[in-house]
DNA sequence: GCCGTTTTCGGCCCGACTGTTTTCAGTCG
């Protein structure tokens, strides 16, 4: 049982409802699934606390399911509606162009239950006779239908898209028709993932900046093109949606397309009560606009500050905006180096030397080498005597370097708790990472004891990746995560933010929950090679977005600071 | 089915594009 099962599951409602005819409450399933599927934390948990009714989107009728669902394995209001609608509609959601009607009529004129099925069909050719499609009806699902079996559509990891992403919209500005070009959508908000990239444009020839967006190199295929909005896939495997609208406009239409959507929600029901109207066009008191040409003033005359798009995700960052209580969140600027960074000594592939070039080379004034320690072979961990012979070598460097080196370590968490260096070499250390690597599929409470263990032992400065998650490969850990922060806060360890696209981990939901027990973060870009580097950036959106200030993240401080950290 | 800065009842975001349609339904974001 997982949350994203849940999240299926009431999906599948939605879209059988839809079938149905049903009003409104297909979205409320389908609000109620995206609640749970962004949940960072099981829902057992939070069902087990009963704190289902506390969730936005969850009411007395969905809550009851999800507990039917825990306490039996069964959902009754599903199982009728699936057993009375054989559809693989999980599928078929993926497939663009098949919503649930189409399904459901495909179904009942030809039977089609399965992709298998959908596929036979479209090629004997017996769905352009269908009533209500047609032959062009039937290419598209044929084209559609092929490239979901070829990638199944997912998500890229912002970290390894962003460069090129923005090199795009260089380009555009650069040799386009256009006054100006900006991302938008989640890549703006920098959010960890993006499932396409949204481009905001003003010009006073759309029709040739269309032309000359479906011209570029990139562009793979045209998927529909019109004079305010195109849609292409791109040749790295990722839709792109180009939309241009005119100057008055453009705040509006940055604020529409950043999103996320129920921070846009919200902030029309904000207009609706006052009487106006928001789309992505402006502000508007009956037919006049009264706000658009700039995002600050779309926010002003909803009674707002600006909010930063990092924060806009709807977890109360409107209500903050209408006090006057955002956060101050750390700017990309004030982040003055590296915490987390690898060298061919352990498992990297960079030298020192290289390393440290490069850090220069990205305007860093410090940065922390934190090679692996001897219990993680498979890495090529240090023991005391390589570690002291290469910290020897650090120290020389940073006689002529440029940018302060920090004598670091990632050190192995053992087990039991314990850690694999002895304090002796700990002591000349600068900056020691704690990471379990290993062993980490205990029971909770025994997972949980080890860290705190090590979190407790006063070796350590901070708790490298402290999830263990990878996107797309790894759940995170199974630990008490509230006792581990009472631990950090008690013994003043800090929690490291790993920018690496697979780990970002800390994520932004648990940043911003442990922020509230008073912890400060440490940034590292867990970079392995010198391009890598770059990754620190990610590090930093993630600090924002989980609403850290300058002063909760000690890599805005100075080095010497930095080393002056208790242990 | 959910929710409350009008409301415990009566609303629920809204516009673009496409295809198969003679005026709109379905899908998407």
């Amino acid at each position: 049982m997982s949350n994203e099962e849940i999240a299926q599951m009431f999906l599948d409602i939605a879209d059988f409802l839809e079938i149905e005819n049903v009003q409104w409450e297909p979205r409320a399933y389908r609000k109620a699934a995206l609640t749970i599927s962004s949940l960072p934390v099981d829902i057992k948990q939070i069902y087990e606390e009963g704190k289902l009714m506390d969730l936005e989107g969850i009411g007395s009728s969905i809550s009851k399911s999800i507990e039917e669902y825990i306490k039996t394995g069964r959902m009754s209001k599903y199982d009728s509606l699936s057993k009375k609608y054989p559809l693989d509609l999980r599928a078929f959601r993926k497939i663009q162009g098949m919503g649930p009607k189409r399904a459901y009529a495909l179904y009942k004129k030809l039977g089609i239950r399965s992709i298998n099925d959908l596929k036979s069909a479209l090629e004997s050719g017996k769905i352009r006779k269908l009533e209500g499609f047609g032959e062009k009806s039937e290419m598209q699902l044929k084209h559609n239908l092929e490239s979901f079996m070829k990638v199944k559509e997912e998500r890229k990891m912002l970290g390894y898209v962003i460069d090129y992403f923005e090199a795009l919209a260089r380009e555009m500005r650069k040799n386009g028709p256009f006054f100006s070009v900006e991302i938008a959508g989640s890549t703006r908000r920098m959010k960890e993932t993006v499932g396409d990239l949204d481009i905001l444009a003003t010009s006073d020839k759309p029709q040739k900046g269309m032309e000359f967006f479906t011209g570029m190199k990139q562009v793979k295929e045209i998927i529909v093109k019109g004079d305010t909005k195109t849609s292409v896939k791109l040749d790295i495997g990722i839709n792109c949606d180009l939309r241009i609208v005119e100057n008055g406009s453009f705040g509006a239409a940055m604020q529409y397309f950043t999103g996320n959507k129920d921070h846009n929600v919200k902030l029309r029901k904000i207009a609706i009560s006052k009487g106006l109207k928001l789309n992505e066009y402006g502000l508007f008191k009956g037919s006049t606009s009264i706000a658009g040409a700039t995002e600050e003033k779309v926010y002003e005359t909803l009674g707002l500050k600006w909010i930063e798009p990092e924060l806009r995700e709807n977890t109360g960052e409107i209500e903050a905006a209408r006090k006057g209580t955002l956060p101050k969140i750390v700017k990309y600027e004030e982040i003055l180096g590296d915490l987390h960074v690898h060298t061919k000594d352990s498992d990297g592939a960079n030298s020192l030397e290289e390393m440290v070039a490069a850090a220069e080379g990205f305007g860093h004034k410090f940065i922390a080498i934190t090679n692996h320690s001897k219990g993680l072979r498979i890495a090529n961990g240090l023991d005391e005597k390589r570690f002291s012979v290469f910290n020897n070598k650090i120290d020389k460097l940073n006689e002529k370097s440029n940018i302060k080196i920090l004598k670091g370590v990632e050190l192995e968490i053992l087990k039991d708790g314990s850690v694999d260096l002895s304090a002796g070499v700990l002591k000349n250390m600068d900056f020691v990472i704690g990471a379990m690597h290993q062993n980490t599929n205990m029971p909770r409470k025994e997972l949980t004891n080890r860290l705190i263990r090590a979190i407790e032992s006063g070796l350590i400065n901070t708790v490298a990746h402290p999830t263990g998650r990878k996107i797309g490969e790894r759940a995170p850990f199974d630990l008490d995560y509230e006792s581990i922060f009472e631990a950090c806060k008690k013994n003043d360890v800090l929690l490291e933010i790993d920018g690496f696209p697979e780990r970002s981990d800390l994520p932004f939901d648990m940043v911003k929950l442990a922020k509230v027990y008073g912890i400060r973060f440490s940034l590292g870009s867990d970079a392995h090679r010198d391009m890598q580097l770059r990754f620190i950036r990610m590090a930093g959106a993630i600090a924002r977005r989980g609403w850290l200030e300058k002063r909760d993240v000690v890599n805005t401080m100075d080095y010497k600071d930095i080393q002056r950290l208790k242990r």
